[in-house]
RNA sequence: GCCCGGAUGGCGGAAUUGGUAGACGCGUCAGACUCAAAAUCUGGUAUUCGCAAGGAUGUGCAGGUUCGAUUCCUGUUCCGGGCACCA
């Protein structure tokens, strides 16, 4: 009886879907665990062998967690919503959701073969309207809740208008843009200036704003969706524009997100990453009186007030509102000038080019602890959003203000003595500070609090706490994304009814931009004439708390019912790339606190345990490809019939080429190849799946591309071999394997064991094929400790010897401890010994085999379920 | 520039807490079975000296701590990832 891996692996799929086996319920006594996947984007290309990979670890994770008495939560769906599936659209013209369900039913057709214990009942998609319903609900929740500092946690606006009637501003929310107000001043607002206060506290709000904006795709982006410059999806220019633009007001959460990721099972190089993506820092703000009004002053922002003694120059960024006041008549004109300048400059050129740049505003301010003159400056190196905008310039403590003050020769004052050379700036903290008038001979860590607290008695500053993050653009000027609930009259952004929701996304016939930066809904009148906002959420709506909805997926009374989420909780194992997360998993970290201060869930944060499984790289394969001049003829005839090298001549020098392949030339074009020259040697990418190992498959190459049906090859050792490099996995690249090809060869239980036989899950790793046969024999030998071709059945009843007992309880432990610690690789490799080793054995065993079928299920599913009697 | 991670045979990788380096697999070599091939099985396979027994060297590089270091410390090179005028 033979492993007949295909028949048997359909068997037991069509079964466990016909039994509906996977399916979990909410209701259990045993204990739950929940293991989610980041869910995919459906994307066209369909699936390479690099994206199961992390769906088989926690397929492998959920298997051996049912099995250990668990109720499982593992379940899959689509992240729909997004640009690609529009450009796609745009270019051609298919609708993005009629794409959108042809990619998803590819996706699941490949996702079904490789065995996985998905809840398919509890699948979701955020293009549909029955879940953006509650993406738009939980928008609304955000729209109408604010942040109370006092309390930390969001509340419900309307308690805040409660607040205001009875108490006026009070200090309530502490928001530089609301001014002081009384109750009696509140009530006397029209509705337009209380709407507009109001909207200065909303969790979701609209403003204005320099934003992202991308030209080519007609859209703004948020921070994470910029990579130097240009857009993360297509690589296109980004722009900074102000532009009217929802925002959620995630910089309220900045602390809480820094402080609950000590908690977390995260790995440290992703705290880290969360860390400094929120970017907290301690410093103080203070007041510098100018020289020529001190009624006036100027308010910097620093981490190191110990400096203070040190400030030689002050900067203001060119935005900075005190720039007309500070500029005196003579250096007007140079500092209009260089103001413009620096407008005409694009954020991409200022990252590129880096250059020093600024200019003298002709007046100085005061250094209040010593009344020192300072001048002050402008340059584009101090940024207008963060901190006040200004700065104190400490030359011998500050790198950049070393460089500004060298490059102006501005006179530099030393207040670290020999920790300063002259020749770089030191920015120790341990240095004994000298010329620093009450602070001589300090250390300069303690120096801090000493001038805080100086500042704070003098009046002058107080200390400061700063974030780099910023509020997250919440909207996109495009058409495929939820569309907001949001009625606009008179300026007065209205929430739509919960009872009016979902708000469907229109059919529309063109994807164009609609008027004045607004998104395609601008051009449907039908939209527009029930003032309707026009631009969409962004990719990242849906996906913010999407793994709530996996736990009460039907439920159209409420987005998750309290009680199912309650009894799920939070994810015990969450399993994506590293590419979220300062994306997904900081948005959806702010979503769950938010639903947890409004008493909607009982857990403020979403994931227990994150595991970031490294990416499969494309292993490509090159052939060589000899170019020649000479007569037009032989140029064509070289076209028609290419002559390719063995990867060991590709370096030789083009004499010597010249000189050895003059018979092969000959050989191969016929009498003018005399005249011809080769001039260079290309490399061109071969299909990964015609190459085995280095070794081209010459005839399949042959027949893959017409125009290489006459190609000559020059072998070495009669082989003619591939260059290769390690590159992404691309379509282009010709370096993808599709999984359902092994899977059609091997079986889906090998394949699934391979991808992790191939290392640690956590690492990124370059495909190759090659090693597939050794697992492929694994299973082919586990096969036969059960069944002989010949004699059949070979397993017996008889009880199993101490020996046996040994090698299988080592197994098992060994088995319990890698899947545990997420080492699947080691666990196969120990599936593998122990099989061995009962072979050695020839051992036979039913209750030793039966055993082990229970320690291999959640590797190999299929070939278990099969084997046991 | 700053921060984080990594470097082990021909290849992917193992060594969980400082204790026999190279598990397991690929590849390769030799053998068995076969008319032959495939499949399967058995054995060898870090480098080096040696007919052999055996010896020497060996975890990017240079040092250090230790009875003992792939593991800890210092410095350094290369590779990968993240951030990048955040005062």
């Amino acid at each position: 009886m033979e492993y007949s891996f295909n028949d048997i692996e359909r068997k037991w799929q069509e079964r466990w879907k016909s039994d509906h086996v996977y399916q979990v319920s909410n209701t259990s006594t045993k204990p739950k665990c929940y293991v989610l996947d980041m869910f995919p984007y459906p994307s066209g290309a369909g699936l390479h062998v690099g994206h199961p990979l992390g769906y088989i670890a926690s397929d492998i994770f959920a298997r051996y967690k049912r099995l250990k008495g668990f109720n499982v939560l593992h379940p899959m769906g689509y992240d729909a919503f997004g640009l690609p599936a529009e450009q796609y659209a745009i270019e051609r013209g298919i609708h993005p959701a009629v794409s959108t369900k042809q990619n998803i039913s590819n996706f699941r057709e490949q996702l079904d073969r490789i065995g996985f214990s998905f809840d398919w009942s509890r699948q979701v998609n955020t293009a549909e309207p029955s879940f953006y319903k509650w993406t738009q609900w939980i928008f609304l929740q955000l729209f109408n809740s604010w942040y109370d500092r006092n309390a930390n946690q969001a509340r419900p606006i309307t308690e805040l208008l409660t607040l205001f009637e009875s108490q006026g501003y009070n200090g309530l929310v502490t928001n530089r843009q609301v001014p002081d107000f009384t109750a009696a001043e509140w009530k006397s607002f029209s509705e337009k200036q209380q709407q507009d206060i109001l909207m200065e506290v909303r969790l979701a709000y609209c403003g204005f704003g320099e934003v992202n904006w991308c030209e080519a795709l007609g859209t703004v982006l948020a921070n994470d969706e910029v990579i130097n410059g240009f857009s993360e999806r297509g690589g296109h220019p980004v722009i900074k524009k102000k532009l009217r633009q929802w925002y959620l007001r995630i910089t309220e959460y900045a602390d809480r997100l820094l402080e609950s990721l000590q908690k977390l099972s995260f790995s440290d190089a992703m705290k880290e990453m969360q860390s400094n993506w929120i970017g907290k820092s301690f410093g103080a703000e203070m007041d510098f009186a100018f020289e020529k009004d001190p009624g006036k002053k100027l308010r910097v922002y620093t981490t190191r007030p110990d400096t203070i003694f040190g400030v030689d120059f002050m900067v203001v960024a060119p935005e900075h509102e005190m720039i007309p006041a500070l500029t005196s008549p003579s250096e007007k004109k140079a500092v209009d000038q260089y103001i413009a300048y620096v407008k005409s400059r694009s954020e991409r050129e200022r990252m590129a080019e880096k250059k020093i740049t600024g200019c003298f505003t002709g007046s100085y301010v005061l250094n209040p602890f010593n009344g020192r003159k300072i001048p002050v400056w402008i340059s584009e190196y101090v940024l207008a959003g963060y901190g006040t905008g200004a700065i104190m310039a400490v030359p011998c403590g500050d790198e950049r203000d070393f460089k500004f003050a060298r490059f102006f020769n501005i006179p530099i004052t030393n207040i670290i003595g020999q920790h300063f050379n002259g020749e770089d700036a030191n920015s120790t903290k341990d240095a004994i500070l000298e010329n620093s008038g009450f602070l001589n001979g300090m250390l300069m860590r303690d120096a801090i609090p000493v001038v805080n607290a100086k500042l704070e008695e003098l009046g002058i500053g107080n200390p400061r706490v700063n974030y780099k993050m910023r509020d997250a653009a919440f909207s996109r000027q495009r058409y495929w994304g939820e569309p907001f609930p949001i009625v606009w009259k008179n300026g007065i952004a209205y929430p739509l009814d919960e009872k009016d929701l979902p708000l469907e996304l229109p059919k529309v016939d063109s994807y164009k931009a609609g008027p004045d930066g607004e998104g395609p809904l601008a051009n449907l009148s039908e939209w527009t004439a029930k003032h309707l906002e026009t631009n969409t959420m962004p990719g990242y709506a849906g996906s913010s708390w999407y793994f709530l909805r996996y736990m009460d997926p039907h439920n159209s009374e409420v987005f998750c019912s309290r009680k199912a989420s309650d009894y799920w909780g939070q994810v015990d194992l969450y399993i994506g790339g590293t590419e979220h997360a300062v994306g997904h998993l900081l948005y959806s970290r702010m979503w769950t606190k938010f639903l947890f201060d409004r008493g909607f869930i009982g857990f403020d944060e979403p994931y227990k345990r994150l595991v970031n499984q490294g990416m499969i790289q494309g292993s490509s394969r090159f052939a060589h490809r000899i170019e020649i001049s000479g007569a037009d003829e032989m140029e064509m005839l070289a076209k028609q019939k290419p002559i390719f090298l063995s990867a060991g001549m590709k370096n030789r020098s083009l004499d010597e080429l010249n000189a050895s392949l003059k018979s092969v030339l000959l050989e191969q074009w016929g009498k003018g190849a005399e005249r011809v020259q080769i001039i260079s040697v290309s490399s061109l990418h071969v299909d990964v799946n015609l190459v085995n190992g280095a070794e081209l498959d010459i005839s399949a190459f042959r027949s893959w591309r017409p125009e290489y049906g006459q190609a000559h090859f020059v072998m070495e050792n009669g082989k003619y071999i591939c260059g290769t490099e390690v590159e992404k996995m691309s379509k282009s690249k010709f370096n993808t394997v599709n999984p359902n090809e092994l899977v059609d060869k091997y079986g889906a239980d090998t394949f699934r064991m391979y991808e992790m036989f191939l290392g640690p899950v956590e690492q990124s790793k370059p495909w190759d094929t090659k090693g597939i046969e050794g697992v492929h024999r694994f299973l082919r030998k586990l096969w036969r400790l059960f069944f002989d071709e010949i004699k059949g059945k070979v397993w017996t009843a008889d009880a199993a010897t101490e020996a046996e007992w040994k090698v299988l309880h080592k197994a098992i432990k060994k088995l319990d401890e890698d899947t545990d610690r997420f080492s699947f690789n080691t666990a196969v490799s120990a599936l593998m010994i122990t099989v061995n080793e009962l072979g050695e054995l020839k051992s036979h065993k039913k209750e030793i085999l039966e055993n082990l079928l229970i320690i291999l299920t959640p590797y190999a599913p299929h070939i278990s379920e099969e084997l046991w009697h």
